[in-house]
DNA sequence: AACTAAGTCAACCGCAAATTA
DNA sequence: GTAATTTGCGGTTGACTTAGT
């Protein structure tokens, strides 16, 4: 089917007025002020609404590839060529199956950069793949919609620093286990990354601590998945935004689902990684999405208080449905992904997964504290990007008048305004960070700009950075129960943070 | 300094899937 | 159920930069 406009010849589109070639300052500017107002999605519409002179299409692809958040910019670490070089083994040509697997990255900057690696060894002469890269090229065997397609084998990769690894888990511990602290995993019950010293030290690399006993780790894949999630489904006026299913049933006892505690439990009792399958970290993911992802998950099914409020991890007995391919936990519920067939939404979990599978899991290799890294510039970048926005707005929007505004950016002062789910909001976040670990420096940002007074949280208010695990041991988090959302209050936010390339 | 090849990046195009009316 | 529209993806192109001669 044509894309209408979006496929309209150079010279229709000239005729129309439509500009083509590089963009300005000044169209990027107007763009994002008009997806900061009206949110993505219906980008035929930025011509009409905006007098921006771009099709839809072009507005679509400027903000995907270079305007939205978190983009990481810069050249490809040797992790994530190597990601990429397996991915492509793996999935051939799949850009952005591949940039779901690279947070911050698109799928344009991907095929650049492999059609360039390879055009570079097939002058050299080069195979396409290194030897030491398992191949797994039958590409015609591949099942878009096979869930083990992410089951590809990145046993090539290592963690480049085991006390990441130890301290993703003790600050996932801290965390997931922040009303119990006598729980604890030893980094030896992960039992082969424990055994390999560090291979490559990175003194400038933020999350590798220097002094391992003080839990200076800002950030664990794992921590950040589930919340990066939550603020994903923060569509503060479209409870069905997120579109994910809970079948929970008023009869299941609503206890045992949703306790960071059991996802703990749940870790810590396979601590023996090796017998980790795809699915069981499926269900991890699923039910972290549960735990933070959905405003579906009412207070009929999902007691208030956290320490009360359960989300169980499935256990060691998590069975997976044949047919769907979902988990199943042991009283029978079924975990079911989104419904419908959302590109984002699967890019999403998509993205969660391999952050769970990096710091959490033995069995996929990928860098933990590459991972961390990225996610941590993303959220510098959004940080400073709304900061930016902040500063030089001096037209906030107002809040909650269009139920489309601000889909993107401000994910974190959660729906405050949806009163049946407070309690339950105060609750998770309430238990979120830790309040041992050190702000990261860009964090601080918010105190060296705090002649903005906005930026001072009220006290008794939970500053909700995405950071979790992140909040100064002097500083408490707090976050604002305020019901109007205050858009720097998410500044430490990262909405895109699943997002593959959602883009 | 001028030229050229290679590399990089951004954007466009066409198609198809997904969504909406 | 169908047509129209929107969205997303992958291939390709062209402008610009860089390195080498």
């Amino acid at each position: 089917m044509d894309g209408g406009e979006e496929t309209t010849t150079t010279t229709a589109m000239e005729a129309r007025g439509l500009k083509k070639g590089p963009w300005t300052a000044t169209e990027d500017a107007i763009l994002t002020e008009y997806v900061r107002k009206h949110g993505e999605g219906n980008w035929n519409a930025v011509q009409k609404n905006s007098g921006l002179l771009r099709c839809g299409k072009s507005c679509r692809l400027r903000w995907a590839n270079h305007l939205r958040p978190n983009l990481k910019k810069g050249s490809f670490t040797p992790d994530e060529e190597k990601i990429i070089i397996e991915l492509h083994a793996k999935l051939g040509n799949k850009w952005a199956r591949m940039a779901s697997q690279l947070p911050g990255r698109t799928d344009n900057e991907i095929k650049n950069y492999w059609n360039t690696r390879m055009k570079r060894r097939q002058r050299a002469g080069l195979p396409l793949y290194p030897h030491d890269t398992q191949h797994q090229h039958d590409h015609q065997g591949i099942d878009d919609n096979d869930d083990d397609e992410f089951e590809f084998d990145l046993s090539s990769f290592q963690f480049q620093n085991q006390d990441l690894l130890h301290h993703n888990q003790q600050n996932m511990i801290q965390y997931t286990n922040s009303s119990n602290t006598s729980s604890s995993i030893s980094s030896s019950s992960f039992s082969s990354s424990s055994s390999q010293p560090s291979k490559k030290m990175r003194p400038n690399d933020p999350l590798v601590s220097t002094n391992p006993g003080l839990n200076p780790i800002p950030d664990s894949p794992m921590n950040f998945q589930m919340f990066s999630l939550y603020n994903n489904s923060l569509d503060q006026n479209d409870s069905s935004h997120f579109g994910f299913s809970l079948p929970l049933s008023s009869s299941s006892s609503s206890n045992e689902f949703c306790n960071p505690n059991h996802i703990l439990e749940y870790i810590s009792e396979n601590s023996d990684t090796s017998n980790y399958h795809k699915k069981d970290i499926d269900a991890l993911s699923y039910s972290s999405l549960l735990l933070m992802g959905d405003h579906e998950v009412r207070p009929s099914s999902f007691p208030l208080g956290l320490e009360n409020t359960v989300l169980e991890l499935p256990s060691n007995q998590t069975t997976i449905d044949s047919f769907t391919s979902n988990p199943i936990l042991d009283n029978g519920v079924h975990l079911e992904p989104p419904a419908g067939n959302s590109g984002l939404l699967d890019a999403l979990l998509e993205e969660s997964q391999a952050l769970s599978r990096g710091g959490l899991f033995k069995d996929v290799r990928v860098s933990s504290s590459d991972l961390c890294k990225v996610q941590e510039e993303r959220m510098k970048t959004d940080f400073e990007n709304r900061l930016k926005d902040h500063l030089n707005s001096s037209d906030q929007p107002s809040l909650g008048a269009n139920p489309n505004i601000h889909k993107y950016n401000e994910p974190t002062m959660v729906k405050a305004t949806v009163d049946d789910d407070d309690d339950l909001l105060m609750s998770l976040l309430n238990n979120f960070p830790s309040t041992t670990t050190p702000l990261p420096d860009w964090y601080r940002m918010t105190e060296i700009q705090n002649e903005a007074s906005y930026l001072a949280p009220p006290s008794g208010s939970i500053l909700m950075g995405t950071y979790q695990g992140n909040s100064r041991e002097e500083e408490p988090a707090t976050v604002s129960p305020s019901s109007s959302v205050d858009p720097v209050a998410s500044l430490g936010t990262c909405y895109w943070s699943n997002m593959p390339r959602i883009c």
